[in-house]
RNA sequence: UGACCCAUGGUGUAACGGUAGCACUACAGAUUUUGGUUCUGUCUGUUAAGGUUCGAAUCCUUAUGGGUCAACCA
């Protein structure tokens, strides 16, 4: 959407090719089907760009579809969730906000025309007994007892099943392909399930269910479908998918797959994030260290930051694990132009300039040195001020340009000043600087003609203000966490950070829930929920890149 | 050991029989009142073996490696 590449992916060059056949006429319509059991993380963010997306680009339609064929794992509480998270990723079905469940009545009269003409029966075996008779994958499967009931036998029993005369679970309607097919998904797949469950839709209205491959099709055929974009895992499922629409002689829709997104340092799948919410090792669906598009909304990702990601990231059909770094890459990118400066200091050391004579002035410092048209801010200075503790080293190596005793720095946005003492407690730790500054230096009107290696940032000590600031770290120490049942071990126990008491520049006091700030040097925060016991609270979206803590971190 | 899918630098992704390119990462340098940004440069790649061809990452064969499928989940 941000950019159209030069070069296609493999669904856009099927769709202009589609196109120049003149395919439906043209016509390109895509849906993004989400089962309403979950909220939906990154990976859905690709799978929802890249369908309305497409829409987009080649002036088509995409549909919203909630597959919500399961009454027992779904609810509308996710329903409402994944609608947010879609408008907020910048997209619009318009009024096509469709549900399987809508066409519950069309299913059962297509799988009564599949009984009709002898495609379908209805199987009283156990599910055990289903399962021992499919066999497994490298030999054939073997036919079912109820395999051969008349048509009219079955179109009498599904009538009764939907009328509610069998006990839940002891019948079945399955399709009448192929028991010895090396595809497991045409030995008789099941079509239909008696549940007595009630429906977060159609309440107790049903008392059968259709199963997904049953229903996926049929809905994209119903809403006239052009192009079914799902990912690689329903591969073995298209020849299922086509035998019903042949079978049936419904709409054409065709489906295509692509490799799902992988990221580093954190798992996908719905089952694993839900065991990590549920165990308590973060707060919920959208804590910022999840990967879900709540949570990187709570953090201070952009939508639009998301939308460059998935598109730098392709379409293509082999299995991959897409960089972390590359999902940072993208939002500092979009932040860096729009994020206002502001100047925290996370870890305070006293400075007092002893040869400060002012009662204070205020310095106008940028709001943004890359878009001037978002002006200054005026900052209180004055003789008492606090630094970043780790910007002052006592024993300083020759690659450290920031304080140390008879150094220089520039506090940003004001004056160079130059540490004359160090003044300690009884057991070493450092409890304040004692500086001079250069008056010439200031900033806008210097004319000390000293350079200093380094820009450090400060805050007033007197008007300054407690801000929390949670800082946060992947979630899992290993760059592919996906074990089956091991994953849990792999959780970072440092994916959280609190700073209770960081201090902040006054203007902070009231800071807009909307905006994204940089506090300098520290990297990107957005507000979170809001304040705790009056202090505002700070999510970091991401740290900058920190060429200092990489070389440092290389000579340790 | 059945069927289907996949294989290009560390990670992704292009090249559609004719110069292996782009992004991220890493590294080096320049600029910088954020060790940020910006700019410049460098390193690293066609899984293997055969075949077709004047010419193969691309087509064919085989091998190897990886993924998916045996839920009354989607």
């Amino acid at each position: 959407m941000e950019d159209s590449k030069k070069t296609l992916n493999f669904i856009e060059e099927i769709i202009e090719e589609d196109i120049r056949n003149g395919k439906h006429g043209g016509r390109v319509h895509t849906r993004f089907p989400p089962e309403p059991n979950g909220y939906l993380h990154i990976g859905h963010a690709k799978a929802i760009c890249l369908n309305f997306g497409l829409a987009v680009k080649y002036k088509g339609k995409a549909n919203l579809r909630f597959d919500d064929t399961n009454p027992v794992t779904e609810d509308t509480e996710y329903v409402e969730a994944i609608k947010t998270d879609i408008r907020w990723l910048g997209f619009d079905w318009e009024d096509r906000e469709y549900y399987a469940s809508d066409y519950f009545e069309r299913l059962y009269q297509f799988a009564l025309q599949l009984i009709d003409t002898g495609k379908a029966y209805v199987d009283d075996s156990s599910s055990e007994e289903i399962a021992a008779m499919k066999k497994g994958p490298t030999e054939p499967g073997i036919e079912s007892p109820y395999r051969n009931r008349s048509a009219d036998e079955n179109h009498q029993l599904f009538l009764r099943m939907r009328a509610g005369e069998f006990p839940e679970g002891s019948k079945v309607l399955r399709a009448k392909i192929d028991m010895t097919s090396p595809n497991m998904h045409l030995r008789d797949p099941l079509l239909y399930r008696i549940l007595y469950k009630e429906h977060h839709r159609t309440g107790n209205k049903w008392c059968i269910y259709p199963m997904y491959d049953f229903a996926h099709g049929q809905c994209d055929s119903i809403e006239g479908i052009t192009h079914s974009i799902c990912t690689l895992e329903f591969e073995n499922h298209k020849p299922l998918y086509n035998w019903f629409i042949r079978e049936l002689g419904i709409f054409p829709s065709q489906q295509y797959e692509f490799a799902r997104l992988n990221l580093s340092y954190t798992v996908m799948s719905k089952r694993k994030l839900l065991k990590i919410v549920n165990e308590g090792l973060v707060e919920g669906w959208d804590d910022p260290r999840m990967p879900t598009i709540a949570a990187f909304r709570r953090k201070g990702y952009t939508p639009a930051s998301i939308r460059n990601f998935a598109s730098l990231v392709g379409v293509a059909k082999r299995d991959n694990v897409i960089d972390l770094s590359l999902l940072e890459h993208s939002v500092r990118e979009d932040l860096n132009k729009i994020a206002l400066r502001m100047m925290v200091v996370k870890d305070p050391l006293p400075v007092t300039l002893t040869d400060y004579k002012l009662n204070g002035e205020l310095v106008e410092i940028e709001n943004n040195p890359e878009d001037e048209s978002q002006g200054t801010r005026p900052v209180t200075f004055s003789r008492n001020l606090l630094i970043e503790r780790e910007d002052f080293m006592e024993d300083a190596p020759s690659n450290f340009f920031r304080l140390k005793p008879g150094g220089m720095v520039r506090l940003k946005g004001a004056y160079i000043i130059l540490c004359n003492e160090v003044v300690k407690d009884a057991h070493g730790r450092i409890l304040e600087l004692k500086c001079s500054h250069i008056p010439e230096s200031r900033s806008g009107n210097d004319h000390s003609g000293i350079k200093v290696k380094s820009t450090i940032h400060w805050v007033d000590a007197g008007t300054s203000i407690d801000v929390e600031l949670k800082l946060y770290d992947r979630l899992f120490r290993v760059e592919d966490p996906n074990g089956e049942d091991d994953f849990m071990q792999f959780i970072n126990p440092e994916s959280l950070e609190i700073v209770k008491y960081a201090r902040a520049e006054a203007a902070l006091q009231k800071p807009d829930p909307g905006k994204h700030y940089q506090f300098v040097r520290l990297g990107y925060f957005k507000l979170d929920h809001g304040f705790r016991d009056g202090v505002p609270v700070f999510n970091r979206t991401v740290t900058l890149k920190d060429g200092w803590a990489k070389s440092k971190h290389k000579s340790n």
